[in-house]
DNA sequence: ATAATAGTGTCTTTTAGACAATATGTA
DNA sequence: TACATATTGTCTAAAAGACACTATTAT
């Protein structure tokens, strides 16, 4: 490693010890989910053939290397591939988690800082991704798998499972859907992002109740005309950085 | 960087590159939560006061860098910096999540992957810690903040608000602090410790319903002689690797 | 017996779940 | 007017909060 901070000569033994030592690769990935078709999707790339690149032709999340001379922190970081791939810049980004070890890359010693990130569909629209024919969309099943016909590369079968995961438990008792959505959305369409993320159907009444009940969740936007019959209310959300937490879960099995 | 992995001299210009960008620095910190003398403690240590070291004798939190030879992955990392200050080693241990940047440590571009771990008293009375001088707890107060005279080193300081905000939170809904407890424990003593962590009492009926009923928390383990006038029931937990979730929230004021 | 702590019972309140009823627009 | 979708209302069930009451044992 040419480029490595300089340190000074005459440092202990001890502290230059903490700063030689082989220092694992560290990348970041992002899971970006949006909803399509009424089904929850999944943004995977295809990794590059070129020789002595690893899992080369294989689909993975979107994510590379820390570039420590672009990106002031993790989050920028994340935020830097996000836009790389869909031209969003103000998404909705929480940190999922950190995966790494010795044989998760072919290449040594590993560590990735996964996000995770919620699009509205439309906010794709404008520009489709800067070359889009190595990214791709795909449905994501109620396992968090996703139809490629491969493995995805890496560990990211693994990690896209654990993101759906962590998105379905959070959809139980937060306002996370909402994040799907353009705004503004109407209170059936809402409870439509849920029933589809959770895979169950919920009531009517008490899912309006819930909604309309939470402090600084909803905002109303006036009646939409989305061709129903009777035009429903639309809503805006008051935070766009921060879901609400209910105090309960959802029970309905109906 | 002597010992990075030899990668073949065939490799592409690109893969070249992702291999040999200036790598940041990885490391590994351990929130060690305990209750002691009815109030919540964290474990710190004293920063080294060798020249070249950063922050030279502030406390911070314990852990240090990934070591690629001997970890085989993060978890086991942050085992292995727990065992080194405290000879615990199956304590609950989960990710609270990662913070990097270019401004965090002064020798460069770090990343640090955060774990807290809940211990009982009693599990670290027998070695209290190896060279005891430089390690000790601390009382943590409603925000986060501990009581050392000085900040704590690198961003230790907000990391450490993060993890008591997300053992607060967590504890609205889950059964963690029981991993606080020596087995077996009473219900007024769970009790108290909910009590401690979430710095408001709660409704001892209500409490105990609620622990009771839920599914897959608590064995009975007989009668406990705590000097008590009425002897308590003892419980252990089913399952030492997990906590419960609540359906609901606690909502006591009382 | 009294005190202190453990544990239970009862009543009320809240909110979800089920489902029926009403409202409002389009064809 | 018929119909489809949006929205509201009613009843019931489940669980928590408040708080009083009973149980047990050390002193």
């Amino acid at each position: 490693m040419a480029d490595q901070p300089d340190v000074p000569a005459r440092r202990s033994a001890q502290a230059a010890r903490a700063i030689d030592i082989a220092r694992p690769l560290v990348t970041v990935d992002v899971v970006i989910f949006t909803l399509l078709a009424d089904a929850l999707q999944v943004l995977l790339v295809q990794r590059p053939s070129h020789e002595g690149e690893p899992f080369p032709g294989q689909w993975a999340l979107p994510g590379g290397f820390v570039d420590v001379a672009l990106d002031d922190d993790l989050r920028a970081c994340a935020l830097r591939k996000l836009r790389e791939k869909t031209a969003v810049d103000s998404p909705y980004l929480e940190q999922l988690g950190s995966w790494g070890g010795r044989l998760r890359d072919p290449r040594g010693w590993s560590v990735t800082q996964v996000y995770f990130a919620l699009l509205p569909w439309a906010s794709l629209q404008p520009r489709k991704g800067s070359n889009a024919a190595d990214v791709r969309w795909f449905a994501v099943d109620a396992e968090g798998a996703v139809p490629t016909g491969q493995t995805l590369a890496f560990d990211h079968a693994f990690i896209l499972a654990a993101a759906v995961e962590r998105l379905r438990s959070k959809v139980e008792y937060t306002s996370l859907p909402a994040f799907l959505l353009d705004e503004p959305f109407t209170l059936p369409q809402l409870q439509r992002v849920y029933e589809i993320v959770l895979c169950r159907s919920l009531d009517k009444s008490a899912f309006r109740t819930r909604a309309l009940a939470a402090p600084g969740f909803l905002e109303e936007a006036g009646l939409q005309a989305t061709g129903a019959p009777r035009a429903p209310m639309g809503y805006r959300l008051v935070n766009k950085n921060q879901p609400v937490t209910f105090p309960r879960t959802f029970q309905s099995r109906s």
